[in-house]
Order: C-alpha cells, then structure tokens, then sequence
RNA sequence: UCCCCGAUAGCUCAAUCGGCAGAGCGGGUGGCUGUUAACCACUAGGCUGUAGGUUCAAGUCCUACUCGGGGAGCCA
C-alpha cells in the first residue's frame, strides 16, 4: 500500500505535522542553498510548495526536480516565510517516481487551448483542466442531490433505442451486421438478421421512455450520455454529451419554469459553495464575469415572456440582426444572446411557441396555434434548457403526430398513455455540458469534457 | 455543409514595400539573497503545414489540398 496525503488536507495540517506527499512537479526552481518545488495532485486548487535544504539534498538528487515529474516527498509542514502560501513542506526525503525528459510538452506557462486538445492524455494535469474536470463532478452531484431532495427517482433510460426521437437530431445506427457483406433482401439492408432483429440506433434523447415512468412514479429524471451524428462542427457541439431530462406527472408548463429555476439556482450554489477555488480561477483567467453570472442567477427572478411578447420585443428593438425576426421562425443564436443579454441582462423563459416549429409531443395552447413550450436563454450562451408541458390529450396528440408524419404503430405505446389512465405531465432537457461551460466561462464544448467526440474528431 | 481567419524553433508569437530566419518561455551549461510562470549569462534548436505557380529573389503574392480556430445553419 503507498501510503500519502492528499494536498487538499495537507494544507489544512498544523505546523510540525509529518506527512508524504505524492504529485506532480508544476515548477521548481533551484538556488545555492535552497531548491523549491510546486506540486500539485489533483486534489485540489492549490499547489503545495516544497522546500529542500541543499545541505541535505545533493545536485544530484535534485536534478530530477523537473516540471512534469512525479515525485514523493516525505517532511515537515513548516509555516511559510514566502508571500504566497501560509505553510509548505520542509522535505527529509526525496523519490522521483517518474521522471520527465526534455520532450513533455507541458511547460510552466499558459498554453492554448488548441494546443492543450491535442494531447487529452497530458492536459488534466493543467489547472485548467483539473479545476474544470473537478468542477464537472461537484455538477454531477448537485443535480444528483436536488433531484433526490425534491423527490424525484433516478431512472436509466436504454441507450440503444428502436427509432429516432422526432426532431432531435440525427442518429447514430448501432449493428453487428458485417458492415463488408451486408446481408440484402430485396436489394435492402436485411435487418432481420441484425443483432435486435430490426435497425437500431443511440439514443438521441431520454424524453420519450422517461414519461411512462413519470407516468407511474410521479416525477423522475435521466442523466446520461446522449449520441447526435449531426454534422455539427461548432464550439457547442458534440457527438457525445450528457444530458438531464426529468419528467413529471401533475406539472404543468408554470410548474415546470419554477422548478428550472430553482434547479438552476441550487447547481450554482452548490457549485459556488464547493469550489471557490476553482471558481476563482475561472474568473481569473477564462471570464471577467463570472462570479457577477452566478450573482445575477442566484439573486435575479428569471423572465418570463411568450414567443410573441419575444418576436416584438426583437422586432422593435431598433438592433440590426443578421436574420430579422419573425412570427412563425424560430429563434437564430444572436436573437436569443440578445433578449437574455441585452434585454433583460438575465436568463428568461420564452414560452407558447408555434406550433409548427415545435415536435409533435407539445401540448396544443387553447390558441390552437401555439403550444406549451418553454426555452430558457441565458445571457452569453444561448438556449441551455428546453422543456414542455406533454400533449396528454389522446385526441390531439393523435392528429399532431399524424400531421407530423410519425408513424403511429411505433408510437402506440407513447398513444396508449393517453389512452389509459393520461395525466397532465412536463418536462425538460438540459446539456450538461453546456451548464458546465457556463459555470466556468470554458468557451468550447471540447474543453469540459475530458475526451470529446465531435464530428470528423475523434480526441 | 457554407462563410471568414490562421499554420514560422518543443510552446507562445514577431519578421515594415517581396530583399540575410528573430524573441520570450522550455531544454542544456554556469552563476545567484527564500523562490513564487524566480532572476542573470552562455548554448543547442528551422525543408516557415503539403504540392504547384509568379519573380533576379517568396515566411511574405497566386492556385489547390491538409490541418486548426471562429461564425452560420441544425441542435443540447
């Protein structure tokens, strides 16, 4: 057993304490009479800095004290008479246990971000990618917590599924079939001989098979990976990510806008109260203003306007928009960074869409014309949540989905919750991912996950 | 997929009108008050993304391609 502290708790160790320490070297520096390293283990923010006597440690044995190098320090935590650190590790003994050559790429100054994707094996060692990575789990965890505190049960929808959720995307297929001598029927693909006895793909969504248990345990959520092949080649997207999508029985679209709300505020503070640190960071080199964006979120009521109040409000806004907004449309990126931006400087809840732009599952407004949709845009990033209250009326969903063009004998069993025992239920969609991005100031999709698949990139 | 921008030392970048290929960091060597991306000196390091073209002369201009980034569309 290699017995070591984490830095995270060294830190927190009184003055006299003797612990070993294992990490990885971010800089040393060497003088006459004393040599320093900074090392850091993940555990935390913070490096810890160790000092070697150089009476005790000989040239040689301090010629390992490169950046990049793992070492195993065992000393003494003294106060520290330097600026930047309250203690640090007066070193007895010294092991490199893996050394570095000239060629790691890391150095002890900023790198791109390009450059940092090329090599996702060596870039979690940066603090960027340490904080953001560290931050991602503390995300993971919040959403888990409230969840589980307002009573909702943690379902796992298949990630393989028998058909395409409508409007969400292209998708992946997923065969055993030998894709050098594809079995042919009537010159077509002969899926009868395919692993399920019919084409199957990745899920493009959770939505569809979480109602049924919405519709029986009341409100539950998915978090899990989610599969888009759209030919998406932007700083939002991937092929892989990870989406929340709870549903609910007895929400209707207002239920549904009160608990996105209060879900994005607990994320943010829980967030702001584990990693202030990390959050710190993130304002420091990546976003100006970021603690401001999680003021603004923990202490503003968010917006809440229709699609119409939001065309309006565009169209007379006086500012020049590479596409002119109009009824009937939906919403390009710079319509949605403006409202919540420059409008309200807050995020806002555009509600009761037109139909004809919103999927079949939507429930009909009593216009007839708009349904019950909600998106919520925040300032900077665009859309990061999209939601609904469900057409639980059999009628009405049956002819939409006709009008849509589904076909009906795959979708009896979504049909058939309306017809026995249908209830009022919502719910929504949101990327992980992307509420990660806004809670660092990341930029690119690519750098909060760890090894991102995008389109023609395999990293 | 479309539009725009870019590619020069290991990394980050500079190179004026087309005229000798440069700096900082990192590496090595030496020096040095307990340093904080330490500092000082010296040193090694280049087929300027690839293939063509224009020119006395191309990192610089033109064409195509490859790779990277950003934007649009689609979406989360």
């Amino acid at each position: 057993m290699i017995l070591r502290e984490p830095v995270e708790s060294v830190v927190r160790r009184e003055v006299g304490c003797t612990v070993t320490v294992c990490g990885w070297i971010r800089t040393a520096r060497l003088s006459r009479t004393v040599a320093f390293a900074a090392i850091n283990d993940g555990s935390c923010a913070q490096n810890l800095q160790v000092v070697f006597d150089r009476e005790r440690f000989t040239d040689d044995s301090l010629s390992g004290l490169l950046t990049g190098a793992c070492i195993k320090v065992l000393g003494e935590i003294v106060s520290s008479p330097g600026q930047e650190q309250a203690k640090e590790l007066h070193a007895t003994s010294l092991e490199i246990i893996g050394p570095v050559d000239d060629a790691y790429p890391l150095q002890k100054k900023r790198h791109s971000l390009e450059f940092l994707r090329s090599m996702t094996h060596l870039r979690p060692r940066t603090n960027t990618f340490a904080s953001v990575f560290r931050v991602r789990h503390h995300l993971c965890l919040a959403i888990h917590r409230f969840f589980d505190d307002d009573g909702f049960y943690y379902i796992q929808p298949p990630l393989i599924t028998s058909s395409d959720c409508e409007g969400a995307g292209e998708t992946f297929q997923v065969t055993a079939l030998p894709l050098t001598q594809v079995p042919l029927k009537d010159g077509a693909v002969d899926f009868s001989r395919d692993f399920f006895r019919m084409p199957a793909f990745l899920s493009v969504s959770a939505q569809l098979e979480a109602e049924p248990l919405a519709l029986a345990l009341g409100k539950v959520y998915t978090f899990g990976p989610t599969f888009r092949a759209d030919p998406s080649d932007t700083r939002t997207h991937v092929a892989e990510f990870w989406m929340i999508e709870p549903e609910m029985a007895f929400f209707d679209l207002e239920d549904t806008m009160n608990l996105i709300e209060r879900f994005m505020k607990h994320c943010v503070r829980y967030v702001a109260e584990r990693c202030p640190d990390e959050v710190a960071f993130f304002q420091k080199h990546y976003e100006p203003g970021l603690t401001e964006r999680y003021r603004t979120i923990l202490e503003s009521e968010f917006e809440r306007i229709t699609y119409t109040e939001a065309v309006e409000t565009l169209a007379s806004s006086g500012a020049r928009f590479e596409t002119v907004p109009r009824w009937g449309e939906d919403f390009s990126s710079e319509h949605q960074r403006y409202l919540a931006g420059e409008v309200f400087g807050k995020p806002v809840f555009v509600t009761d869409f037109p139909a004809s732009i919103k999927p079949f599952y939507m429930r009909v407004n009593a216009d007839g014309t708009t349904v019950a949709g909600v998106d919520l845009f925040a300032p900077v990033v665009g859309e990061l949540v999209g939601g609904s209250q469900r057409e639980e009326r059999l009628a009405h969903l049956g002819r939409r989905a006709q009008e849509a063009g589904i076909d009906m004998e795959t979708y009896r069993w979504y049909l058939e919750l309306r017809r026995w025992g249908s209830a009022p239920h919502s719910g929504f969609g949101l990327g992980f991912d992307r509420m990660l991005m806004y809670l660092t100031g990341m930029e690119n999709i690519r750098d909060v996950i760890p090894y991102p698949r995008a389109f023609g990139k395999m990293y």
